[in-house]
DNA sequence: GTTGTTTCATACCAATTAGTATTTTTTATG
DNA sequence: CATAAAAAATACTAATTGGTATGAAACAAC
């Protein structure tokens, strides 16, 4: 990787990180470039302005993130019940790009840009979508090989899922505690169940 | 009520709208004094700081709000199951104190405050709690008048329903759009149902 | 109507904001 | 090594931020 490629590379990733903990609009140009000692004019070259990096960090770190991260390992699902729990579990126990106090990168970011700024609402939901499909699709493949009741609806699922996934990630937010995902787990599990 | 305690309660109803529209961040001060028509010196006489009315928002407007529009309805239920879907309803697509673009209120705030701010955290857990021993207590009182299966975990509903609430909303935000609460109704129609 | 207190108005301030203009260094290519 | 372009460093700007200092109305009690 050229050296350019790595600052450009570098910003983002500790933009993200400030970003993901302090919200995008209390993060500051100047916090930026002090946490990544990267000068001004060496922001100012690689990106036109602030939101410019916004969606950068959205196309270049999110996206290929969800992907590889949690839309792969459920897309050729054998057991869909037990992978899309699976799924959920890790995102809130174990994956280590998150942490219970600052909620979902995603989520915080749809909060906060939404309703103003049409640009980021877009990459958004082109990336929340992106998911959707993915868990409407291996419901879909469930209920034809029957693991999964022919009377349910695959697109509610979806998003009584990624709903409730959201939710209980502010909710972690206000508690500064994991213990409400534990609890949230049993529920979707039975909730899980309830589809079969 | 006295002048003062009107200039008071315009701030802080003004104040909210934009916080609500906007986020807290993004309201500055002079936002708020230019739409109420207030001076610096007047708010500044009744608010110490911008923390300090942010937090009177919660505690004199989405407290009392919360209570008598969402948590007094319910509180007496006969009809738990029925009650709580109307309760999520008319919050999603009756509710005139709320926007589909902007939100809910305490979700927005819980996420763009939380994670450092411990004032906020406090005032919005509490409030928060407040709604889940609500749900809490009338699934306990379901289950006592047999409506609800005693298997079932108040505790892991609650937290399931709000959560669920909180993301759709964001999802609602996202799309700017209310089907989405649509579809995630009819979902939450059956979820309650697989209850009894 | 004088006096004291509550309420509000005006003018300011230092710090921070996103962004720019300009110059310097680094790098690739002949 | 020479040169041009890419990459980065420096110094600045105008606007906005939350907050303050100080004084002026409004109002109550006597």
């Amino acid at each position: 990787m050229s050296k350019a490629a790595n600052t450009r590379l570098t910003i983002l990733h500790k933009a993200f990180e400030l970003i993901y903990s302090k919200g995008y609009q209390t993060t500051s140009i100047d916090d930026i470039i002090a946490t990544t000692q990267v000068t001004k004019g060496a922001f100012y070259y690689h990106f036109k302005t602030k939101d410019e990096m916004g969606i950068a960090i959205i196309e270049e770190i999110l996206k290929p993130t969800m992907l590889e991260s949690f839309i792969q390992p459920i897309e050729n699902s054998q057991n869909p019940i037990d992978d899309l729990y699976n799924m959920i579990s890790y995102l809130l126990l174990e994956d280590p790009f998150l942490e219970v106090k600052y909620g979902c990168p995603v989520g915080n970011l749809t909060q906060e840009m939404t309703p103003w700024n049409t640009q980021f609402s877009k990459a958004l939901l082109e990336l929340v979508n992106q998911w959707m499909h993915t868990i409407q699709k291996i419901i879909l493949e469930a209920q034809n090989s029957g693991l999964v009741r022919k009377e349910i609806n695959g697109e509610q699922v979806a998003f009584f899922i990624m709903s409730g996934y959201w939710g209980i990630r502010n909710f972690g937010k206000l508690q500064n505690n994991n213990s409400c995902y534990i609890v949230y787990l049993k529920e979707f599990r039975d909730y899980l169940n309830g589809l079969k």
